[in-house]
DNA sequence: TTATAAAACTTTAAGCTTGAAATAATTGCC
DNA sequence: GGCAATTATTTCAAGCTTAAAGTTTTATAA
C-alpha cells in the first residue's frame, strides 16, 4: 500500500494521493507511537481507547468503542483487558442489559490521559509544523468528503 | 489516535487535521484489506511487499524493503517468509556480501501482482471518488511537505 | 409461553508489528 | 593480520489486529 503507481494513466492521481496519505499517516503514527512508548510507557491503541473514554465521562459500551475507533470487537476486548489490569479503566456490568458493560476511565486513568494528551497535542503540532493552521483547516475540510461516497453503502 | 481534541485552543487545527488524516487512511485501508482478502485471498502487508518488488525487477535487499515500506526489519522477515512459502517471491543469497539476500518476485508472483494491482487501482479510484483528479493532485502536493520539517533530524 | 433470532461480548487462530537481543559477515583501523 | 565496530538479517517476546466461531442475554413472534 505504500508503493507508487506502476504505470501512468487515468485514475493515477487518486492512487498517488492515497499513497501519500498512507505514507504520511504511517510516518506520523510511527513517531507518535515511539514517543508514547518512551515518554509514557504506553501504546497507541491504549491511548486511543483512553482518548475515547476521556470524552465520555458517562462511559462507553465495548461496541461503542469498537465503532468509534474503527477496530474490531475482539480487538477492543484485549486492549480494555490490559487497561483494566493497569487500573486505568473499569468495566461495570449493567443492571439493565447484562450482556453489556460500561467502560470508564478511573480517576487515575483520567489523570494519566490528561498528561499524555497535552504532550500528544504538542507532538502533533510539531510533526505537522510545515502545515499552517490555515492550510490545516482547508485540508481537514477536504478530507471530510472522503467517506460519503462509499461508506454506508450496503 | 482517532478521537478529537478534548478542548479548544491554539494548535487544535493541526490536531484536527491529524485525526481526519488518520481516520481517512484507516477507513480506506480497512476497505482495501477486506477486498484483497476476499478477491485475492491475500493481505495488505503481502501486497505492499509485492508492490515494492514489482517496481524493482533487479530485486531488493531486506533492509531496502524495510526502509521503503516504513516497517521494522523483523517484520519484513516474516512477510517475505510467507511469500516465499507461497512461491511468489525468492530470496537469493549473494556472492558479494553474504549477509544480504536479494529478494525478487517470481514469475508467478509478478503475474499475481499485476492482476491485484489493476483491481487495487480501481478500488482506490472508487473509494476516493469524491476527490476530483485535480483536487487529488493539490492534496498530494500538500502532503509532500509533511516530512521535511522533522524527519531526518537526529 | 417458548422456540427463534438478534445483539453484545469474548475467545481463538493466524498473521502483523515492534523493539531488543542474537548471529553472522564485513569494514576499518592499528 | 587481527580485533573492534558496523551492517544485514533473524529470532524472540509481547502486544495488536482481524475474521470467525462461541457464549450469554435480550427481543421477537407464533
Amino acid at each position: 500500500m505504500v508503493a507508487g503507481p506502476t504505470s501512468a494513466g487515468p485514475g493515477k492521481d487518486r492512487l498517488r494521493l492515497w499513497i501519500r496519505l498512507l505514507r504520511a499517516s504511517r510516518t506520523i503514527e510511527a513517531e507518535l507511537r515511539e514517543r508514547l512508548k518512551k515518554e509514557f510507557d504506553t501504546t497507541l491503541p491504549r491511548f486511543d481507547v483512553m482518548a475515547a473514554l476521556y470524552r465520555s465521562p458517562e462511559g462507553m459500551l465495548m461496541s461503542d468503542l469498537s465503532r468509534f475507533l474503527l477496530v474490531s470487537n475482539g480487538n477492543v476486548t484485549g486492549i480494555v483487558d490490559r487497561l483494566v489490569s493497569e487500573g486505568l479503566v473499569t468495566r461495570a456490568r449493567r443492571n439493565g442489559d447484562r450482556r453489556t458493560s460500561m467502560v470508564r476511565l478511573t480517576e487515575e486513568g483520567a489523570k494519566a490521559f490528561a498528561a499524555m494528551a497535552a504532550a500528544h497535542e504538542g507532538w502533533v503540532g510539531q510533526l505537522l509544523g510545515n502545515v499552517s493552521e490555515d492550510e490545516a483547516r482547508r485540508l481537514t475540510g477536504m478530507l471530510k468528503s472522503f467517506r460519503s461516497n462509499w461508506e454506508g453503502r450496503e
